[in-house]
DNA sequence: TAGGCCATCTGGTCCT
DNA sequence: AGGACCAGATGGCCTA
């Protein structure tokens, strides 16, 4: 919705030497209104009734006509000032509807993706960071689990005992002692993604990799049917600063 | 009170 | 030209 005349004119520097903010400060005749309302009209403003010209003191030794041509000019040049800050005004106010409404569904889309994941006991809001780190990693859980279930290894019945997302509870305990995640390179024991160095690899051989820090007793690295051993090599590749 | 997280605003850049 | 996307800045709220 864009923003009223007065709001957009609000913070006008141009404005600061009339004691109004209003666009009808700077309409003293019909030809000037005449001029602004199709450009006012295409970015959603209103041009206001003219006001009458302000009574203007004769100069000594000016002729009144050169005198009225300065008026003229300085009241041209703060209009066409005034009305270009309104119409930037009015897109930068647009520009933010549309950003914030971006945000939002960017927000919809991570909520969205929380729903799916699997969730803490106790309700706890991954944060949006966290939610992608953990996405990540159960996707890559996941994937693995049916790569095992497929080759007939140790874990491989997890395919059917796997439970759906939203079975809670399917993750143990509280977050790993600080001490448990610094020796993983935690940064902190809530955040369990340390820093990664590496650039997105072949997520079927994760474990190599010094540079993956999580910890076994971290809560986002544990998933329902999955094993142990499997679950503690599971990479994070999201950059954590 | 410091730090983390978040929403919002903003200007720049790229794309259609 | 206008919209989408992005990153930096800022301020509010919450928690340890």
């Amino acid at each position: 919705m864009p923003a009223p005349l007065e709001t957009c004119l609000s913070d006008l520097d141009c404005a600061s030497s009339n004691s109004s903010s209003d666009l009808s400060s700077f309409l003293t005749d019909e030809e000037d209104c005449a001029r602004l309302q199709p450009l006012a009209s295409t970015s959603g403003l209103s041009v206001p009734a003219r006001r009458s010209a302000p009574t203007i003191s004769n100069v000594p030794g000016v002729p009144d006509e050169e005198q009225e041509r300065r008026r003229r000019r300085g009241r041209a040049r703060v209009r066409s000032e005034a009305l270009l800050h309104s119409l930037r005004r009015s897109r930068r106010v647009k520009a933010n509807d549309r950003e914030r409404n971006r945000m939002h569904n960017l927000n919809a889309a991570l909520d969205a993706l929380r729903s799916v994941l699997p969730s803490f006991p106790d309700d706890t809001k991954l944060t949006k960071i966290e939610t992608l780190r953990f996405a990540y990693n159960y996707i890559w859980a996941l994937a693995e689990t049916l790569r095992l279930a497929d080759q007939g290894l140790p874990g491989g019945g997890a395919r059917e005992r796997l439970l759906p997302p939203q079975c809670a509870p399917c993750l143990p305990g509280p977050p790993s002692p600080a001490s448990d995640a610094e020796s993983w390179g935690s940064g902190t024991a809530a955040s369990p993604c340390g820093t990664v160095a590496s650039p997105l690899s072949d997520p079927s051989s994760p474990s190599a990799s010094e540079d993956f820090t999580y910890g076994p007793g971290d809560p986002l690295f544990s998933f329902p049917g999955l094993p142990k051993d499997l679950l503690h090599t599971t990479p994070c590749f999201i950059p954590y600063h």
